[in-house]
DNA sequence: CTTGATTACTGAACATGTTCAAATTGAATG
DNA sequence: CATTCAATTTGAACATGTTCAGTAATCAAG
């Protein structure tokens, strides 16, 4: 029977030794090999037991589900990315390129797992699902995520208008999404439409932002700050 | 075992007595009926069967799978909306209001079913599922709901630009299926967010199209033309 | 070292989507 | 009516995610 994602929102085995901290290693190896070269919905538990050497249910004592093994490929990402993304970022002071950066990398990461996207996003598209990218459990690793498009914000030359400056970096972080969600379905070779979106799309938007900055343009900015800020509750 | 689905992509049960053809409404009903009430997860195959009075694997001889019989409702609702759509679209010239009628009569039709309408998204948002929105198996009914937005659009006041109006359709298909998702997920009271966010961005929407027949915009509309062309291939 | 408890793990059992070989039905044919 | 054959229906069997009662391993305390 597939979890009902009512239950508890509590994140599992707080505390381990280093015995079980390797035995959970092993289980998340196995399944993240087997679900990058069968995919998600061909591997199965007994499969991941098996390469990991455990009995089938040993998973179950580590993850509440197949679905939150997915999450630790999330979680390794942006643990890479703490390390990997603020060099890549400051290579340059022009709001566009910094943007792409960001990007890019999160591109590179994910290049080898793009049928493991497609799973998370199917979970993930619920928001009331606890392992939404949109929902409370992940919502650390989603503000760290959104403070990066802050840092590329502020570290730019670009302006950003004050009223702004609040809820920018979470509108990137979004577009972000829908540019990742776009990627995961580009079929066409080394998802160059991905990339000439990306470039198109970004291009418009600093200079969107520029033209924002522009004095006549207040009122326009209210009208859009304020339907965000409606629908945001 | 869940259907992969590189299945072959076949609709089923072509021509039918109308003793099958009972059978097969007896058991769409049941799985509405279940499907509203409790969910759809929570609903079993085996309750469905059970509440239409068939055999377990019954169904199975209509439906290729739990998540064919769902889009048995959004075929539905589309039956219905070919009745009502036009007259709703045709009380106005004014093209926001015309848009907004498509838009509404969609919210209204789906009220009863926001549940059922995850699981679709679920399904759907994987481009490479057969009953995904945007796949192959739903080419004629996306294209016959694309085909409203240009009905609503060709009996405007709102003069569109020549070089739009093959695209704009398309545009605002996907554009209110975006709506439908945020209304989807919208826990304010009677989806007040969605109507806010539905209005705030309907009238934007126009606006931009009124400014965008200006003749210095040309330039800028075939850049974006030229961005949705080297998208989609 | 022994004992007790906590942690880590096992594997059978269960629920549910799906398949399939066999049984049933019903209409067309002789 | 009897026969035949395809359409329809059955229900057991299967695959897989998940649970759980029990077993083994490890550790703390005496």
């Amino acid at each position: 029977m597939p979890a009902k994602y009512t239950d508890t929102v509590v994140s599992r085995r707080e505390i381990t030794t280093p015995k079980a901290e390797e035995t959970r290693e092993r289980i998340v190896d196995a399944a993240l090999d087997l679900f990058r070269d069968k995919g998600f919905d061909e591997t199965t538990m007994r499969d991941i037991a098996g390469a990991a050497g455990v009995a089938t249910g040993a998973a179950y004592y580590y993850f509440r589900s197949k679905e939150e093994l997915v999450m630790a490929f999330y979680a390794r990402t942006a643990e890479e990315a703490r390390t990997i993304l603020p060099p890549a970022i400051d290579r340059s002071k022009d709001l566009r390129k910094r943007l792409r950066a960001v990007i890019d990398t999160k591109f590179e990461q994910f290049a080898e797992h793009r049928r493991l996207l497609i799973a998370i996003v199917r979970i993930g598209i619920d928001p009331l699902h606890p392992l939404s990218p949109f929902g409370q459990e992940t919502e650390v690793m989603r503000n760290e995520s959104i403070d990066t498009f802050r840092a590329a914000l502020d570290g730019s030359t670009t302006k950003i208008p004050k009223d702004l400056h609040d809820d920018l970096p979470r509108l990137l972080w979004m577009y972000h999404m829908a540019l990742i969600l776009f990627w995961m379905f580009d079929q066409s070779k080394a998802q160059r439409r991905t990339r000439i979106l990306a470039g198109g799309t970004l291009e418009l938007l600093v200079r969107l932002l520029q033209i924002a900055s522009l004095p006549l343009m207040g009122p326009l900015r209210k009208k859009l700050i304020g339907l965000l800020k409606a629908i945001e509750e």
